[in-house]
RNA sequence: GGCGGAGUAGCUCAGUUGGUUAGAGCACCGGCUUCAUAAGCCGGGUGUCACCGGUUCAAGUCCGGUCUCCGCUACCA
């Protein structure tokens, strides 16, 4: 490994563009901290390395929420870009340039890369048919639509899929489909779209997927697998007005959908940055010269994969050299969730943890495959204090003091082959890095620290110090024991800028090329040692949770839909005479299991159900629900039935209770459902 | 169901092309030390290397099968 850059590399770096919908969090964090740690890397060595990144602005969810806020969507999208940036600064993510999707680079850009897929013949039209709410005046997309599913009749569900029976669906098929923004029934309309039609880059991908190292064999596979196995699919990049984005040129009311001018910000913000430092963007985009390097998540695996390939052949400009997929981020082994508090903003992490704590944490996560990592509080403050706190910066700390009366010897000392072997092992770490596998890299460094505290053990500097005459052995023991530390933090300097910038400081001389590490600095002063790091506390973690679970609890978890219920029902059906408690608790509620549900065929509006209070009570019931369900969908469901109804004797059987549920009947009927956790037999009080 | 990954000490993991008695850190126990941020040093491991079978002089490592867990995917971009 060549560390020496007579031969720099040019190097243009992205992470993916953060949606301007919302707060930073720390599963965010994981990849700008990969990607920054990274670019850190590169230029430390010497590497010509230009780390770009934006805000993605377009879409529909932008434009809801800006009309939610009543403000515009510019107003909306300037606010998020400051609190985007603000948290990237707090965790020391350095970007070279932060733009956003809505600027007139971007635009240009747009333009420029439609004209060559046009050119290239690579557009179609043809005409789609999709919801529209009539009173918000938009078409809707999947995840604003709700109805019942109409393969197996459960109510309010997304409009994509259901959520009781997993069927996948249009939102067309909905029955009964209400918009979530306006409540309103949406009706369908047909719209123009405009397509990509990707399959006429069939073998180019192919070729792209199967030759270069681009991608990780494992993605390779999946790609070849689940998309070039078959035809590829037209890709929809337009959406009808209203949108949030750019107007396509040369279609007037259509707008590029979101995920085609997301990508292209990355360039759009290379162009910022070329215009604001006189350089040009073919030197970074168009150039064999220069290397791409695309961070991203393996949710958004195709779309950097496919799609963007596809764009950026057709229009000319350098394919990725790498596209670094990362895996989630999981809290305490569980997927991170509001409600239990675990999606942590980064402000919110700031509030109660450093944030070299952090990037260190997970750089010993990170390696260079697609695999969730896990965020344990245990395993982080472990790791934090026995690591950062015990072996790195105790090894300054205990020696700090000593060093600032002898600063350095001017001659390395015999420290037993410390330095050398520490030196040594910097290709090794420096390939770690460069490979993305920073968990190797930083399992290496402790074993470094780990080597170097016990010198100082056996070394005894304090008694060293009580003897006047032994001042010479003191600052030789102070000389290796710090520059121990600063080989150290040269390594962690990717991960731990701070410390890096603490260690300069310290020992008068910053830290800025990784072949430092190579050589012990000598003969120098050494300032007065100051406190670099604290320890953290498992109280500070769970507070984070704590106050994370607060704050969601505080804004609603949803993007908020809009509560505009109509007064219909009340006055459908007014409020009956007040009765007292005592009243009340003559009803006996309790939650029972539906274990059988079928049809009366002599009936047409009742069901017959099997209910089961637990154990081996039962009862059987007859509900007016035909219209509304179907008796497969029901069995299984938690339901609340008055358990204590006087028995019924009807003309299909004993009706022993009754299932309560409300809506004007028919078709509009809605049973009461009981929230995860509530048992058969359980009274409701 | 399909594809991919994983299973090694209480926990997090390392184990290069098969080669001594399978390792590290943390945790835990004992002793020492006191420069340092209740930090540090020394010592302490009976682990069916998920299971079964095979190849081999030799298997955590290679081959076949089984089980468990996780991720992606299931005609949606």
């Amino acid at each position: 490994m060549n560390t020496q850059k007579s031969n720099p590399r040019r190097l243009l770096v992205t992470s993916a563009l953060p949606y301007a919908n919302g707060p930073i969090h720390i599963g965010h964090l994981v990849e700008y901290i990969q990607t920054d740690i990274w670019v850190r890397y590169q230029k430390l060595i010497g590497n010509r390395c230009v780390y770009v990144c934006a805000d993605d602005t377009h879409g529909t969810a932008i434009m809801i929420r800006a009309r939610k806020e009543g403000r515009t969507e510019e107003e909306l999208i300037a606010q998020m870009s400051q609190s985007h940036q603000a948290d990237f600064a707090g965790f020391d993510i350095k970007f070279d340039n932060y733009g956003s999707t809505h600027s007139d680079e971007n635009r240009q850009l747009c333009h420029q890369i439609w004209a060559s897929m046009r050119q290239a013949g690579l557009i179609a039209e043809r005409p789609v048919a999709q919801l529209y709410d009539p009173e918000a005046k938009t078409f809707l997309a999947d995840r604003f639509v709700r109805g019942t599913c109409p393969n197996c009749g459960r109510a309010d569900q997304p409009g994509d899929n259901c959520g009781a029976c997993g069927a996948t669906y249009s939102p067309i098929d909905l029955i009964d489909p209400k918009s979530t923004l306006s409540g309103a029934t949406p009706i369908v309309k047909e719209a123009l779209h405009l397509f990509v039609e990707l399959e006429k880059l069939h073998d180019f991908l192919a070729q792209w997927i199967e030759s270069g190292n681009a991608l990780q064999a494992e993605t390779a596979n999946y790609l070849k697998g689940q998309f070039l196995a078959k035809d590829l699919r037209d890709w929809d990049v337009s959406r009808p007005a209203p949108y949030f984005g750019f107007e396509i040129p040369d279609a007037p009311g259509n707008y590029w959908y979101v995920w085609f001018d997301a990508p292209i910000g990355y360039i759009a913000s290379t162009l910022q940055w070329c215009n604001a430092n006189g350089e040009k963007l073919a030197d970074w985009w168009q150039s064999d010269e220069c290397e791409v390097h695309h961070f991203i998540g393996k949710d958004i695996t195709y779309f950097h994969t496919l799609f963007w390939p596809g764009m950026l052949k057709t229009a000319g400009f350098s394919l990725p050299t790498k596209v670094h997929i990362h895996g989630f981020l999981n809290v305490g082994g569980e997927k991170m969730s509001k409600s239990t508090g675990t999606l942590v903003a980064a402000e919110t992490y700031l509030k109660h943890a450093d944030p070299s704590f952090l990037r260190y944490f997970y750089a010993t996560k990170l390696t260079a495959r697609i695999e969730d990592l896990d965020l344990g509080p245990e395993e982080f403050v472990d790791k934090i204090n026995s690591d950062l706190i015990g072996k790195v910066v105790n090894l300054a700390s205990r020696v700090g003091k000593f060093a600032s009366g002898t600063g350095l010897s001017e001659t390395y000392p015999d420290d037993g082959g410390l330095f050398a072997n520490a030196a040594a092992a910097g290709d090794e770490i420096s390939q770690a890095y460069e490979t993305g596998d920073y968990s190797r890299a930083m399992r290496r460094i402790m074993e470094l620290a780990d080597a170097a505290n016990p010198y100082v053990e056996h070394a005894r500097p304090w008694d060293l110090k009580k003897d006047p005459d032994k001042i010479d052995q003191l600052r030789d023991v102070c000389t290796v024991a710090l520059n121990l530390f600063r080989q150290l933090s040269i390594y962690l300097a990717p991960v731990l800028p701070r410390l890096a910038d603490q260690c300069g400081e310290l020992l008068g001389d910053p830290i800025v090329d990784w072949q430092q590490s190579q050589s012990p600095l000598l003969g120098t002063p050494v300032n007065a040692f100051k406190r670099m790091m604290d320890r953290v506390q498992i109280e500070d973690l769970h507070k984070m949770i704590e106050d994370s679970r607060v704050e969601a609890a505080e804004t609603p978890s949803t993007p908020a839909p809009v509560w505009n219920d109509s007064d219909q029902p009340l006055k459908a059906e007014p409020l009956a005479a007040e009765i007292s408690i005592d009243d009340f608790a003559k009803v006996d509620l309790r939650i029972a299991r539906i274990i059988a549900a079928e049809h009366v065929p002599e009936a047409n509006k009742l069901l017959k159900l099997t209910l089961s209070l637990g154990g081996d009570e039962r009862r059987q019931v007859f509900a007016g629900i035909k219209a509304a369900y179907q008796p497969e969908a029901l069995v299984g469901r938690l339901v609340v039935m008055v358990a204590n109804l006087a028995p019924r004797k009807m003309r299909f059987g004993l009706s022993e209770g009754m299932v309560t549920a409300a809506g004007p009947g028919g078709v509009e009927v809605f049973l009461l459902g009981v929230d995860e956790g509530g048992q058969p037999g359980q009274r409701v009080h």
